[in-house]
DNA sequence: GAGATAAAACGAATTTCGTTCGTTATTATC
DNA sequence: GATAATAACGAACGAAATTCGTTTTATCTC
Protein backbone atom coordinates (compact mmCIF):
# COMPACT_ATOMS: atom_id res chain seq x y z
CA UNK A 1 0.00 0.00 0.00
CA UNK A 2 2.94 2.23 -0.91
CA UNK A 3 1.19 5.91 -2.28
CA UNK A 4 4.29 7.82 -2.98
CA UNK A 5 4.13 7.65 -6.84
CA UNK A 6 7.21 9.77 -8.29
CA UNK A 7 4.66 12.59 -9.58
CA UNK A 8 6.97 13.84 -11.79
CA UNK A 9 4.09 15.81 -12.97
CA UNK A 10 2.40 17.43 -15.71
CA UNK A 11 2.48 16.46 -19.66
CA UNK A 12 0.38 19.20 -21.11
CA UNK A 13 -2.28 17.43 -23.73
CA UNK A 14 -1.88 16.87 -26.51
CA UNK A 15 0.20 14.15 -28.39
CA UNK A 16 3.82 14.04 -27.21
CA UNK A 17 7.12 14.37 -29.58
CA UNK A 18 8.29 11.16 -28.76
CA UNK A 19 5.75 8.45 -27.42
CA UNK A 20 5.84 8.07 -24.02
CA UNK A 21 3.71 4.09 -24.49
CA UNK A 22 4.41 1.19 -26.14
CA UNK A 23 3.64 -2.53 -25.84
CA UNK A 24 6.90 -3.26 -24.47
CA UNK A 25 6.72 -0.76 -21.85
CA UNK A 26 3.58 -1.50 -20.35
CA UNK A 27 4.24 -4.83 -20.37
CA UNK A 28 7.23 -4.52 -18.83
CA UNK A 29 6.03 -1.84 -15.97
CA UNK A 30 2.77 -4.56 -15.16
CA UNK A 31 5.47 -6.82 -14.55
CA UNK A 32 7.61 -5.02 -12.12
CA UNK A 33 4.06 -3.98 -10.26
CA UNK A 34 3.08 -7.46 -10.10
CA UNK A 35 6.55 -8.26 -8.60
CA UNK A 36 6.21 -4.84 -5.83
CA UNK A 37 2.40 -5.17 -5.04
CA UNK A 38 1.11 -8.37 -6.46
CA UNK A 39 -1.94 -8.69 -8.88
CA UNK A 40 -4.21 -7.04 -6.49
CA UNK A 41 -2.21 -4.29 -7.10
CA UNK A 42 -2.27 -4.12 -11.11
CA UNK A 43 -4.62 -1.38 -11.38
CA UNK A 44 -5.03 0.71 -14.75
CA UNK A 45 -4.06 3.61 -12.49
CA UNK A 46 -1.17 2.27 -10.69
CA UNK A 47 0.04 0.99 -13.90
CA UNK A 48 -0.59 4.22 -15.90
CA UNK A 49 1.54 6.15 -12.52
CA UNK A 50 3.99 3.95 -13.25
CA UNK A 51 4.49 4.97 -16.12
CA UNK A 52 3.74 8.84 -15.70
CA UNK A 53 0.89 8.96 -17.49
CA UNK A 54 -2.95 8.75 -17.17
CA UNK A 55 -4.85 5.82 -16.86
CA UNK A 56 -6.75 6.57 -20.14
CA UNK A 57 -4.17 6.79 -22.12
CA UNK A 58 -3.21 2.89 -22.17
CA UNK A 59 -6.23 2.29 -23.93
CA UNK A 60 -4.60 4.21 -26.92
CA UNK A 61 -2.36 0.50 -26.99
CA UNK A 62 -4.59 -1.84 -25.29
CA UNK A 63 -8.25 -2.88 -25.92
CA UNK A 64 -8.64 -3.80 -22.02
CA UNK A 65 -7.00 -4.49 -19.39
CA UNK A 66 -7.60 -8.13 -20.40
CA UNK A 67 -4.95 -7.62 -23.35
CA UNK A 68 -2.28 -6.03 -20.99
CA UNK A 69 -2.31 -9.28 -18.81
CA UNK A 70 -2.46 -11.55 -22.33
CA UNK A 71 0.69 -9.54 -23.06
CA UNK A 72 2.46 -10.79 -19.33
CA UNK A 73 1.29 -13.67 -19.79
CA UNK A 74 3.44 -13.79 -22.56
CA UNK A 75 6.49 -12.36 -21.68
CA UNK A 76 6.02 -15.04 -18.48
CA UNK A 77 6.20 -18.22 -21.04
CA UNK A 78 9.44 -17.23 -22.09
CA UNK A 79 11.24 -17.41 -18.52
CA UNK A 80 9.72 -21.45 -18.94
CA UNK A 81 12.57 -23.66 -19.14
CA UNK A 82 12.22 -26.10 -22.27
CA UNK A 83 16.12 -26.67 -22.96
CA UNK A 84 15.99 -30.33 -22.12
CA UNK A 85 13.69 -31.19 -25.56
CA UNK A 86 16.90 -30.53 -26.97
CA UNK A 87 19.45 -31.58 -25.43
CA UNK A 88 17.90 -34.32 -22.54
CA UNK A 89 15.84 -37.99 -22.78
CA UNK A 90 12.17 -37.48 -22.69
CA UNK A 91 11.68 -37.96 -19.26
CA UNK A 92 14.09 -35.40 -17.92
CA UNK A 93 12.85 -32.92 -20.62
CA UNK A 94 9.38 -33.19 -18.98
CA UNK A 95 10.42 -33.30 -15.72
CA UNK A 96 12.44 -29.97 -15.63
CA UNK A 97 9.95 -28.36 -18.23
CA UNK A 98 7.22 -29.11 -15.66
CA UNK A 99 8.85 -27.96 -12.54
CA UNK A 100 10.03 -25.04 -14.30
CA UNK A 101 6.38 -24.07 -15.60
CA UNK A 102 5.13 -24.96 -12.26
CA UNK A 103 7.66 -22.34 -10.39
CA UNK A 104 6.30 -19.61 -12.99
CA UNK A 105 3.30 -19.62 -13.06
CA UNK A 106 2.98 -20.52 -8.87
CA UNK A 107 3.62 -16.89 -8.80
CA UNK A 108 1.20 -15.74 -11.28
CA UNK A 109 -1.81 -17.81 -11.00
CA UNK A 110 -4.45 -14.97 -11.70
CA UNK A 111 -3.20 -15.08 -15.30
CA UNK A 112 -4.34 -19.03 -15.16
CA UNK A 113 -8.17 -18.74 -16.02
CA UNK A 114 -6.89 -15.90 -18.43
CA UNK A 115 -4.55 -18.43 -20.44
CA UNK A 116 -6.70 -20.94 -20.51
CA UNK A 117 -9.97 -19.72 -22.25
CA UNK A 118 -7.64 -17.06 -24.63
CA UNK A 119 -6.41 -18.40 -28.45
CA UNK A 120 -2.85 -18.35 -28.61
CA UNK A 121 -2.71 -16.53 -31.50
CA UNK A 122 -0.84 -13.94 -30.79
CA UNK A 123 1.19 -15.30 -28.09
CA UNK A 124 4.67 -15.86 -29.99
CA UNK A 125 6.48 -16.66 -26.75
CA UNK A 126 4.00 -19.30 -25.81
CA UNK A 127 3.94 -20.90 -29.43
CA UNK A 128 7.69 -21.04 -28.98
CA UNK A 129 7.04 -23.19 -25.96
CA UNK A 130 4.82 -25.03 -27.37
CA UNK A 131 6.79 -25.61 -30.68
CA UNK A 132 9.90 -27.04 -28.27
CA UNK A 133 7.67 -29.11 -26.18
CA UNK A 134 6.58 -30.84 -29.45
CA UNK A 135 10.39 -31.01 -30.84
CA UNK A 136 11.34 -33.09 -27.85
CA UNK A 137 7.88 -35.49 -28.41
CA UNK A 138 8.75 -35.81 -31.42
CA UNK A 139 12.49 -36.68 -30.93
CA UNK A 140 10.91 -39.13 -28.07
CA UNK A 141 9.15 -41.28 -30.66
CA UNK A 142 5.53 -39.79 -30.20
CA UNK A 143 3.00 -40.21 -32.76
CA UNK A 144 1.91 -37.18 -34.02
CA UNK A 145 -2.01 -37.55 -32.90
CA UNK A 146 -1.27 -38.06 -29.27
CA UNK A 147 1.39 -35.07 -29.19
CA UNK A 148 -1.28 -32.69 -28.28
CA UNK A 149 -3.34 -33.91 -25.60
CA UNK A 150 -0.47 -35.38 -23.79
CA UNK A 151 0.84 -31.81 -23.56
CA UNK A 152 -2.68 -30.47 -22.14
CA UNK A 153 -2.58 -33.37 -19.58
CA UNK A 154 0.24 -31.88 -18.42
CA UNK A 155 0.08 -28.47 -19.01
CA UNK A 156 -3.78 -29.43 -16.62
CA UNK A 157 -2.10 -30.91 -14.37
CA UNK A 158 0.88 -28.13 -13.69
CA UNK A 159 -1.83 -25.36 -13.87
CA UNK A 160 -3.66 -26.84 -11.07
CA UNK A 161 -0.81 -27.59 -9.22
CA UNK A 162 0.45 -24.23 -9.51
CA UNK A 163 -3.02 -22.86 -8.08
CA UNK A 164 -2.16 -25.31 -4.89
CA UNK A 165 1.20 -24.10 -4.23
CA UNK A 166 -0.68 -20.79 -3.28
CA UNK A 167 -2.31 -22.92 -0.70
CA UNK A 168 -1.45 -22.53 2.75
CA UNK A 169 0.55 -25.29 4.31
CA UNK A 170 -2.22 -26.55 6.35
CA UNK A 171 -4.87 -25.63 3.99
CA UNK A 172 -6.35 -29.26 5.86
CA UNK A 173 -6.92 -27.94 9.29
CA UNK A 174 -10.46 -30.02 9.70
CA UNK A 175 -10.63 -27.93 12.90
CA UNK A 176 -13.87 -29.03 14.63
CA UNK A 177 -15.05 -31.73 12.46
CA UNK A 178 -12.54 -34.26 13.37
CA UNK A 179 -14.88 -36.76 14.68
CA UNK A 180 -16.86 -36.38 11.69
CA UNK A 181 -14.01 -37.54 9.48
CA UNK A 182 -11.89 -39.40 11.34
CA UNK A 183 -10.35 -41.45 7.93
CA UNK A 184 -9.00 -38.15 6.32
CA UNK A 185 -8.48 -36.46 9.75
CA UNK A 186 -5.60 -39.21 10.37
CA UNK A 187 -4.75 -39.22 6.84
CA UNK A 188 -3.50 -35.58 6.96
CA UNK A 189 -2.16 -35.98 10.44
CA UNK A 190 -0.24 -38.60 8.85
CA UNK A 191 0.75 -37.78 5.48
CA UNK A 192 4.19 -37.60 3.88
CA UNK A 193 6.38 -34.89 4.96
CA UNK A 194 9.97 -33.60 4.23
CA UNK A 195 12.44 -31.57 5.18
CA UNK A 196 13.42 -30.30 1.68
CA UNK A 197 9.61 -30.01 -0.12
CA UNK A 198 6.52 -28.43 0.53
CA UNK A 199 3.55 -30.46 0.82
CA UNK A 200 2.42 -28.69 -2.48
CA UNK A 201 5.85 -30.16 -3.51
CA UNK A 202 5.64 -33.78 -2.62
CA UNK A 203 1.97 -34.03 -4.44
CA UNK A 204 3.50 -32.10 -7.67
CA UNK A 205 6.40 -34.89 -7.38
CA UNK A 206 4.14 -37.75 -6.95
CA UNK A 207 1.76 -36.56 -9.57
CA UNK A 208 4.09 -35.58 -12.11
CA UNK A 209 5.81 -38.90 -11.46
CA UNK A 210 2.89 -41.16 -12.66
CA UNK A 211 2.12 -39.10 -15.38
CA UNK A 212 5.40 -39.53 -16.97
CA UNK A 213 5.54 -42.84 -16.20
CA UNK A 214 1.72 -43.32 -17.07
CA UNK A 215 2.07 -41.56 -20.67
CA UNK A 216 5.37 -43.64 -21.09
CA UNK A 217 3.39 -46.91 -20.64
CA UNK A 218 0.81 -46.17 -23.00
CA UNK A 219 2.72 -45.12 -25.63
CA UNK A 220 4.78 -48.19 -25.08
CA UNK A 221 1.91 -50.37 -25.33
CA UNK A 222 0.73 -48.32 -28.47
CA UNK A 223 3.52 -48.82 -29.89
CA UNK A 224 3.48 -52.60 -29.33
CA UNK A 225 -0.07 -53.04 -30.64
CA UNK A 226 1.23 -51.68 -33.98
CA UNK A 227 3.97 -53.67 -33.90
CA UNK A 228 2.67 -56.59 -33.30
CA UNK A 229 0.49 -55.94 -36.01
CA UNK A 230 2.50 -55.40 -38.61
CA UNK A 231 3.95 -59.15 -38.67
CA UNK B 1 -29.77 -9.73 -19.58
CA UNK B 2 -32.85 -10.10 -18.47
CA UNK B 3 -33.51 -6.98 -16.13
CA UNK B 4 -37.26 -7.84 -14.75
CA UNK B 5 -36.79 -8.14 -11.25
CA UNK B 6 -39.84 -9.93 -9.61
CA UNK B 7 -40.06 -6.17 -7.92
CA UNK B 8 -42.58 -7.54 -5.39
CA UNK B 9 -41.60 -4.14 -3.40
CA UNK B 10 -41.21 -2.41 -0.38
CA UNK B 11 -40.40 -3.94 2.99
CA UNK B 12 -40.47 -1.27 5.81
CA UNK B 13 -37.13 -0.74 7.68
CA UNK B 14 -36.70 -2.73 10.60
CA UNK B 15 -35.99 -6.32 11.35
CA UNK B 16 -38.99 -8.49 9.91
CA UNK B 17 -41.00 -11.13 12.09
CA UNK B 18 -39.71 -13.59 10.23
CA UNK B 19 -36.38 -13.69 8.55
CA UNK B 20 -36.04 -13.52 4.95
CA UNK B 21 -32.59 -14.82 4.74
CA UNK B 22 -30.22 -17.33 5.64
CA UNK B 23 -27.59 -18.92 4.67
CA UNK B 24 -29.15 -21.53 3.18
CA UNK B 25 -31.54 -19.71 0.95
CA UNK B 26 -28.67 -16.87 0.04
CA UNK B 27 -26.41 -20.33 -1.16
CA UNK B 28 -29.62 -21.45 -3.36
CA UNK B 29 -30.27 -18.16 -4.68
CA UNK B 30 -26.71 -17.97 -6.00
CA UNK B 31 -26.95 -21.30 -7.50
CA UNK B 32 -29.93 -20.50 -9.51
CA UNK B 33 -28.20 -16.76 -10.51
CA UNK B 34 -25.17 -18.68 -11.53
CA UNK B 35 -27.01 -21.51 -13.56
CA UNK B 36 -28.72 -18.52 -15.14
CA UNK B 37 -26.28 -15.88 -16.07
CA UNK B 38 -23.20 -17.22 -14.73
CA UNK B 39 -20.32 -15.84 -12.69
CA UNK B 40 -20.50 -12.93 -14.45
CA UNK B 41 -24.30 -12.58 -13.34
CA UNK B 42 -23.28 -12.94 -9.78
CA UNK B 43 -23.51 -9.72 -7.86
CA UNK B 44 -24.88 -8.74 -4.88
CA UNK B 45 -27.26 -6.39 -5.86
CA UNK B 46 -28.27 -8.96 -8.39
CA UNK B 47 -28.11 -12.28 -5.44
CA UNK B 48 -30.00 -9.55 -3.19
CA UNK B 49 -32.85 -8.82 -5.70
CA UNK B 50 -33.43 -12.03 -6.17
CA UNK B 51 -33.96 -12.32 -2.56
CA UNK B 52 -35.99 -9.38 -2.73
CA UNK B 53 -34.18 -7.48 -0.55
CA UNK B 54 -31.46 -4.68 -0.26
CA UNK B 55 -27.68 -5.59 -0.92
CA UNK B 56 -26.62 -4.53 2.12
CA UNK B 57 -28.91 -6.66 3.71
CA UNK B 58 -27.10 -9.63 2.34
CA UNK B 59 -23.83 -8.52 4.81
CA UNK B 60 -25.70 -9.05 8.20
CA UNK B 61 -25.29 -13.41 6.81
CA UNK B 62 -21.80 -12.92 5.18
CA UNK B 63 -18.86 -11.47 5.73
CA UNK B 64 -18.33 -11.16 2.29
CA UNK B 65 -18.99 -12.29 -1.52
CA UNK B 66 -16.22 -14.53 -0.82
CA UNK B 67 -17.78 -16.52 1.58
CA UNK B 68 -20.93 -16.94 -0.41
CA UNK B 69 -18.61 -17.99 -2.77
CA UNK B 70 -17.19 -20.70 -0.50
CA UNK B 71 -20.71 -22.07 0.19
CA UNK B 72 -21.45 -22.17 -3.00
CA UNK B 73 -18.66 -24.29 -3.61
CA UNK B 74 -19.25 -26.59 -0.53
CA UNK B 75 -22.46 -27.28 -1.82
CA UNK B 76 -20.91 -28.20 -5.39
CA UNK B 77 -18.81 -30.68 -3.56
CA UNK B 78 -21.58 -32.51 -2.30
CA UNK B 79 -22.45 -33.17 -6.59
CA UNK B 80 -19.50 -35.23 -6.65
CA UNK B 81 -19.74 -38.75 -7.11
CA UNK B 82 -18.14 -40.95 -4.69
CA UNK B 83 -19.67 -43.69 -4.81
CA UNK B 84 -17.74 -45.74 -6.50
CA UNK B 85 -14.98 -45.80 -3.19
CA UNK B 86 -17.20 -48.06 -1.21
CA UNK B 87 -18.27 -50.35 -3.78
CA UNK B 88 -16.26 -50.25 -7.08
CA UNK B 89 -12.41 -51.03 -7.46
CA UNK B 90 -9.79 -48.38 -6.79
CA UNK B 91 -9.04 -48.02 -10.44
CA UNK B 92 -12.97 -47.38 -11.36
CA UNK B 93 -13.91 -45.62 -8.60
CA UNK B 94 -10.72 -42.72 -9.03
CA UNK B 95 -12.70 -42.69 -12.51
CA UNK B 96 -16.13 -41.96 -11.87
CA UNK B 97 -14.87 -39.75 -9.33
CA UNK B 98 -12.85 -37.54 -11.70
CA UNK B 99 -14.62 -37.59 -14.01
CA UNK B 100 -17.38 -36.28 -12.18
CA UNK B 101 -15.17 -33.60 -10.04
CA UNK B 102 -14.49 -32.52 -13.62
CA UNK B 103 -17.55 -32.49 -14.98
CA UNK B 104 -19.02 -30.24 -11.91
CA UNK B 105 -16.11 -27.69 -11.84
CA UNK B 106 -16.47 -26.90 -15.60
CA UNK B 107 -19.56 -25.46 -14.80
CA UNK B 108 -17.91 -23.73 -11.58
CA UNK B 109 -14.25 -22.62 -12.73
CA UNK B 110 -14.58 -19.28 -11.27
CA UNK B 111 -15.04 -20.94 -7.85
CA UNK B 112 -11.37 -22.94 -8.11
CA UNK B 113 -9.03 -20.15 -7.67
CA UNK B 114 -11.18 -19.83 -4.21
CA UNK B 115 -11.23 -23.32 -3.04
CA UNK B 116 -7.08 -23.62 -3.65
CA UNK B 117 -6.56 -21.04 -1.53
CA UNK B 118 -9.20 -20.94 1.17
CA UNK B 119 -8.91 -23.58 4.33
CA UNK B 120 -11.51 -26.59 4.09
CA UNK B 121 -12.83 -25.53 7.81
CA UNK B 122 -15.92 -24.90 7.65
CA UNK B 123 -16.67 -26.74 4.05
CA UNK B 124 -18.38 -29.83 5.56
CA UNK B 125 -19.50 -31.24 2.14
CA UNK B 126 -15.93 -30.98 0.98
CA UNK B 127 -14.69 -32.83 3.86
CA UNK B 128 -17.12 -35.67 3.27
CA UNK B 129 -16.05 -35.79 -0.25
CA UNK B 130 -12.29 -35.97 1.33
CA UNK B 131 -13.50 -38.39 3.39
CA UNK B 132 -15.01 -41.19 0.82
CA UNK B 133 -12.27 -40.78 -0.72
CA UNK B 134 -9.69 -41.14 1.88
CA UNK B 135 -11.58 -44.54 2.71
CA UNK B 136 -11.22 -45.72 -0.58
CA UNK B 137 -7.85 -45.42 -0.87
CA UNK B 138 -7.26 -47.23 2.69
CA UNK B 139 -9.38 -50.20 1.47
CA UNK B 140 -7.15 -50.49 -1.67
CA UNK B 141 -3.99 -50.52 0.54
CA UNK B 142 -2.98 -47.49 0.11
CA UNK B 143 -0.27 -47.01 3.25
CA UNK B 144 -1.49 -43.84 5.14
CA UNK B 145 1.15 -40.84 4.42
CA UNK B 146 0.43 -41.24 0.44
CA UNK B 147 -3.33 -40.93 0.46
CA UNK B 148 -3.33 -37.23 0.70
CA UNK B 149 -0.10 -36.08 -1.56
CA UNK B 150 -2.07 -38.87 -3.79
CA UNK B 151 -5.19 -36.49 -3.59
CA UNK B 152 -3.77 -33.02 -3.87
CA UNK B 153 -2.19 -34.31 -7.07
CA UNK B 154 -5.17 -35.89 -8.57
CA UNK B 155 -7.05 -32.97 -7.56
CA UNK B 156 -4.99 -30.76 -9.49
CA UNK B 157 -4.96 -32.30 -12.73
CA UNK B 158 -8.76 -32.70 -12.27
CA UNK B 159 -8.62 -28.65 -11.58
CA UNK B 160 -6.71 -28.28 -14.27
CA UNK B 161 -8.74 -30.02 -16.63
CA UNK B 162 -12.12 -28.00 -15.66
CA UNK B 163 -10.23 -25.51 -16.35
CA UNK B 164 -9.40 -26.23 -19.90
CA UNK B 165 -12.85 -27.87 -21.03
CA UNK B 166 -13.66 -24.22 -20.78
CA UNK B 167 -11.19 -23.11 -23.53
CA UNK B 168 -12.72 -22.95 -26.95
CA UNK B 169 -12.47 -25.91 -29.37
CA UNK B 170 -9.73 -24.27 -31.42
CA UNK B 171 -7.93 -22.76 -28.92
CA UNK B 172 -4.37 -23.38 -30.97
CA UNK B 173 -5.49 -21.55 -33.75
CA UNK B 174 -1.83 -20.80 -34.72
CA UNK B 175 -3.26 -18.19 -37.16
CA UNK B 176 -0.26 -16.41 -39.11
CA UNK B 177 2.54 -17.76 -36.75
CA UNK B 178 2.01 -21.48 -38.60
CA UNK B 179 6.16 -20.95 -40.54
CA UNK B 180 7.61 -20.30 -37.26
CA UNK B 181 6.34 -23.27 -35.04
CA UNK B 182 5.93 -26.17 -38.41
CA UNK B 183 5.96 -28.47 -35.27
CA UNK B 184 3.78 -27.63 -33.17
CA UNK B 185 1.27 -26.34 -36.06
CA UNK B 186 1.51 -30.01 -37.84
CA UNK B 187 0.58 -31.58 -34.36
CA UNK B 188 -2.18 -29.47 -33.59
CA UNK B 189 -3.67 -29.99 -36.96
CA UNK B 190 -2.89 -34.25 -36.96
CA UNK B 191 -4.11 -34.59 -33.19
CA UNK B 192 -6.53 -37.24 -32.49
CA UNK B 193 -10.01 -36.38 -32.69
CA UNK B 194 -13.26 -38.46 -31.85
CA UNK B 195 -16.73 -38.68 -32.82
CA UNK B 196 -17.95 -38.40 -28.83
CA UNK B 197 -15.13 -36.82 -27.51
CA UNK B 198 -14.27 -33.44 -27.28
CA UNK B 199 -10.46 -32.06 -27.63
CA UNK B 200 -10.53 -31.49 -24.21
CA UNK B 201 -11.99 -34.79 -22.75
CA UNK B 202 -9.59 -36.83 -25.06
CA UNK B 203 -6.88 -34.87 -23.18
CA UNK B 204 -8.49 -35.53 -19.71
CA UNK B 205 -9.07 -39.28 -20.27
CA UNK B 206 -5.31 -40.09 -21.42
CA UNK B 207 -4.11 -37.64 -18.55
CA UNK B 208 -6.23 -39.78 -16.18
CA UNK B 209 -5.29 -43.13 -17.49
CA UNK B 210 -2.06 -42.10 -16.80
CA UNK B 211 -2.03 -40.47 -13.24
CA UNK B 212 -3.94 -44.08 -12.28
CA UNK B 213 -1.59 -46.19 -14.31
CA UNK B 214 0.84 -44.32 -12.99
CA UNK B 215 -0.29 -44.06 -8.82
CA UNK B 216 -0.68 -47.83 -9.12
CA UNK B 217 2.66 -48.65 -10.82
CA UNK B 218 4.25 -46.32 -7.84
CA UNK B 219 2.26 -47.97 -4.88
CA UNK B 220 3.55 -51.93 -6.29
CA UNK B 221 6.92 -50.24 -6.36
CA UNK B 222 6.52 -49.01 -2.75
CA UNK B 223 5.07 -52.55 -1.46
CA UNK B 224 7.06 -54.68 -3.46
CA UNK B 225 10.42 -53.00 -1.85
CA UNK B 226 8.72 -53.21 1.83
CA UNK B 227 8.01 -57.37 1.10
CA UNK B 228 11.22 -57.54 -0.14
CA UNK B 229 12.80 -55.80 3.37
CA UNK B 230 10.50 -58.22 5.21
CA UNK B 231 12.46 -61.01 4.00
C1' DG C 1 -43.20 -8.90 32.18
C1' DA C 2 -40.10 -4.87 31.57
C1' DG C 3 -35.97 -3.36 29.96
C1' DA C 4 -31.59 -4.08 27.59
C1' DT C 5 -29.16 -6.05 23.84
C1' DA C 6 -28.52 -8.04 19.59
C1' DA C 7 -30.19 -9.12 15.03
C1' DA C 8 -31.93 -8.09 10.54
C1' DA C 9 -33.88 -5.34 7.45
C1' DC C 10 -33.55 -0.64 4.76
C1' DG C 11 -31.42 3.08 2.11
C1' DA C 12 -27.96 6.37 1.36
C1' DA C 13 -23.17 7.01 0.74
C1' DT C 14 -18.32 5.66 -0.17
C1' DT C 15 -14.60 3.72 -2.61
C1' DT C 16 -12.36 1.58 -6.23
C1' DC C 17 -11.90 0.23 -10.85
C1' DG C 18 -12.33 -0.31 -15.65
C1' DT C 19 -13.61 2.17 -19.34
C1' DT C 20 -15.48 5.97 -22.49
C1' DC C 21 -15.56 10.49 -24.34
C1' DG C 22 -14.28 15.00 -25.77
C1' DT C 23 -10.26 18.00 -26.27
C1' DT C 24 -5.74 19.16 -27.76
C1' DA C 25 -1.50 18.99 -29.92
C1' DT C 26 1.61 16.57 -32.77
C1' DT C 27 2.88 13.27 -36.30
C1' DA C 28 2.06 10.92 -40.62
C1' DT C 29 -0.13 10.80 -45.14
C1' DC C 30 -1.77 12.30 -49.64
C1' DG D 1 0.07 22.44 -47.14
C1' DA D 2 -4.39 20.38 -45.96
C1' DT D 3 -6.31 16.25 -43.85
C1' DA D 4 -6.41 12.28 -41.18
C1' DA D 5 -4.67 9.47 -37.60
C1' DT D 6 -2.33 9.12 -33.28
C1' DA D 7 -1.41 9.69 -28.47
C1' DA D 8 -1.57 12.24 -24.73
C1' DC D 9 -4.87 14.58 -21.02
C1' DG D 10 -8.71 15.18 -17.83
C1' DA D 11 -13.42 14.77 -16.69
C1' DA D 12 -17.02 11.68 -16.16
C1' DC D 13 -19.66 7.37 -16.10
C1' DG D 14 -21.26 2.95 -14.48
C1' DA D 15 -20.84 -1.10 -12.00
C1' DA D 16 -19.71 -3.37 -8.03
C1' DA D 17 -18.41 -4.40 -3.20
C1' DT D 18 -18.78 -2.67 1.05
C1' DT D 19 -19.83 0.52 5.17
C1' DC D 20 -22.70 3.21 8.06
C1' DG D 21 -26.63 5.08 10.38
C1' DT D 22 -31.50 4.20 11.19
C1' DT D 23 -35.45 1.57 12.28
C1' DT D 24 -37.96 -2.14 13.85
C1' DT D 25 -38.37 -6.51 15.97
C1' DA D 26 -36.77 -10.65 18.31
C1' DT D 27 -34.36 -12.58 22.05
C1' DC D 28 -32.16 -12.65 26.39
C1' DT D 29 -31.83 -11.28 31.32
C1' DC D 30 -33.34 -9.92 35.76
Amino acid sequence: MTVSAKSARQRPAGRPHRNVLSKELITRAALKLIAADGYAGLTMSALAGRLNVVASSLYNHAKSKQEVLLWVEDHIMSMVDVSGFATAPWDEAVRRWAWSYRGVFAEHTPLIPVIAVLPVTGAPETLTMYEACTAGFRKAGWPEPLIVPALVALESFIFGSAIDVTAPENIFGPGAWAESTPLFTSAVRNQLRSPEMGRADIAFSMGLEALIAGLKAGLKAQNDAIDSERT
